[in-house]
DNA sequence: GTGAAAGCGCTAACAC
DNA sequence: GTGTTAGCGCTTTCAC
């Protein structure tokens, strides 16, 4: 017929029945875990040898298209690139392969068309379920999901509306411990360089460290922010020098990401300025090696393993059974305390409070 | 029949034929463009009107099935959440989905069994070739796909001998950067830090060290190597203290990575010495964030992204067409000079030939 | 408990 | 150029 070359050792499920001496719905029956119980022992055992002995593997586009699941899962990445999302898969693969599913992975960036395109490509591949790592804050994928009736689960951003489930850090928390330090050095003029607001990291870190600011009777106008336009360390820098520029009584910035961290440092480098002595840094992620650039990364910890763990496990549930409460879990960041935040210099703006909150470090 | 849940826009090509009232197989030629050209313009715009009103995908399952061509390509990594894989990846998926592949990524760690077992999964998803990021010199998961006749492209370690295609580095051009390098800064007596001898990458960075050393007259019994037991920062600072307590007259390290070249960071910073006053010490790979360490990393330069890209290529082209004769590429690294490196101190071993060279360095 | 038979959605060989 | 038909390999209902 066609002229497709057989792939060698592609054997089918009625060669290991001619080999068990049964009929092939008999074999599909003894290989499954589910209707096992009803075939004889033996029977089944005579299978089993039989399909070991041929290194027998079902196909699974066939038994897709019979029972309309496919043990495929597609996961969304804005940048695979980014080292951030690498422990993020590194934990949905993990537990999404014990579970039996394995992983497409499509590297979808941040615009809607490819992400759409992408989608539909992975539904073609008729996915059983979805995990997000791109979510805007209003999402038009996960609009596409519902329509269809396909499992989503949202990881590491989250949706303004829970309209599906998601995992992802307390960010509002997370500002708190980084402005709380911050504040507990004696820092009084602290900056933002915020994320994307359509994301809800951006957004809601935002919101959180403005409120973590009024929570220290900080007035507004000393708790100046300004919006990167991408989470890169390009971006960070542009922000990180509107910041300085504007505002040069700051002494301590807080950043929405690791990256826009970073690319403060390279600000306070060209311009002659020493992280944590002229300035302090805190940055979000704790991405890995933020322990070794110079100064170590003052940052908030998130278990972004944990985080693909959990997204996987929940997906695992959705699409086993479609009628579960979406769950919307927040995952505890924690303060990691590195090199880059110290008390202000003295001299920057002496005040009997700033002196009494600086002398309480160690 | 069964209880599975149709799921919402699983449209049919029979639902897209009644509508453009043509027969299924008419909309089948008219969605191909390998066999549009024998249906009519007219029938094909009515075809693709149809399809696009009921946005109609069609079934991959279903197809691969048919077909026994999935366009799934399986990659297999042996840490997702090591840095210098996350550009490979992202090559690799960049391509393969720009040719219409999904890509099914698996974590499939150093352990032989596993791996097998993943690959027995992919192939159980019927993929149309694998690409390779965990292959030893002698891989039986090669001999697997081989035996099979399923195509494979090995990505930055190769097998020792050709029988697949691959893309690596030019690990023997490496070193011999690395090691030029430091002997025009002044070095004689330059130790390594070597990665596991049953992957390419260790056996031959490891040969490209001794044959670089040679190269410039030095004898081995000043060119110590030690091997460490994993490419990680904890077994390159095992390897390291080795190197130092057994030759304490090294004034420089070349590492088969970088991680075992931040692990040597590690054991400098125990034993209170500095790079690179006390030590210089070049990596290998430049994975991200190498620049911003504390000292900037000297590494030899790989462009995993490129690589991916053209094991993507290679693959994409083998899986086309099966006859094609396998390609070996290697790509050029290129060192990258930065903080970790410097002249010896003068006072280490003074000798004429020492000074002259040290002399050199601007 | 096992066999027989149908059919998932698609494509390609074969008619006309 | 288009319709008809068969069948990819599996699972599941239906018979016995």
């Amino acid at each position: 017929m066609s002229e497709r070359r057989p792939k060698a050792g592609a054997v089918t499920i009625k060669e290991v029945a001619a080999l068990a001496r049964v009929h092939s719905s008999t074999v599909s029956r003894a290989l499954n875990p589910q209707t096992r119980s009803k075939i004889t022992d033996e029977v089944a055992q005579r299978v089993i040898a039989a399909a070991n002995a041929l290194n027998y593997q079902p196909d699974r586009s066939a038994a897709s298209l019979r029972t309309g699941r496919s043990r495929l899962v597609g996961v969304l990445v804005p940048d695979i690139a980014n080292l951030v999302f690498a422990p993020i898969l590194s934990g949905v693969t993990e537990r999404l392969s014990a579970e039996g599913y394995a992983t497409l992975v499509a590297d979808a960036g941040n615009e809607l068309d490819p992400q759409i395109e992408l989608v539909e490509g992975l539904i073609a591949h008729r996915v059983d379920g979805l995990i997000l790592a791109t979510a805007s804050r209003d999402d038009a994928v996960v609009a596409r999901c519902l329509e269809r009736d396909l499992p989503v689960v949202l990881v590491n951003r989250a949706e303004a509306q829970s309209r599906v489930s998601s995992v992802v850090s307390d960010d509002g928390r997370g500002m708190q411990l980084a402005v709380d330090h911050l504040v507990e050095l004696g820092h009084r003029h602290i900056g933002h360089i915020g994320g994307l607001e359509g994301l809800s990291t951006g957004f809601l870190r935002r919101r959180g460290f403005e409120a973590a600011m009024a929570s220290h009777k900080i007035r507004a106008s000393e708790a100046p922010v300004e919006t990167a336009s991408a989470y890169t360390r390009e971006a960070g820098a542009e922000a990180a020098r509107r910041l300085f520029d504007r505002h040069p009584a700051l002494t301590a910035i807080v950043a929405a990401n690791d990256l826009l961290a970073l690319g403060a440092y390279d600000v306070l480098q060209e311009r002659g300025l020493t992280c944590p002595a002229d300035m302090s840094i805190v940055g979000h992620n704790d991405m890995p090696l933020m322990d070794l650039v110079s100064p170590a990364l003052t940052t908030v910890r998130i278990g972004h393993r944990d985080m693909g763990r959990e997204a996987a496990d929940l997906l695992v549930q959705r699409m086993l059974r479609g009628d579960l409460p979406t769950r919307n879990v927040m995952l505890a960041p924690t303060l990691v305390r590195r090199a880059s935040t110290a008390a202000p210099k003295a001299a920057a703006r002496p005040s009997p409070r700033r002196a009494k909150l600086a002398s309480r470090r160690s």
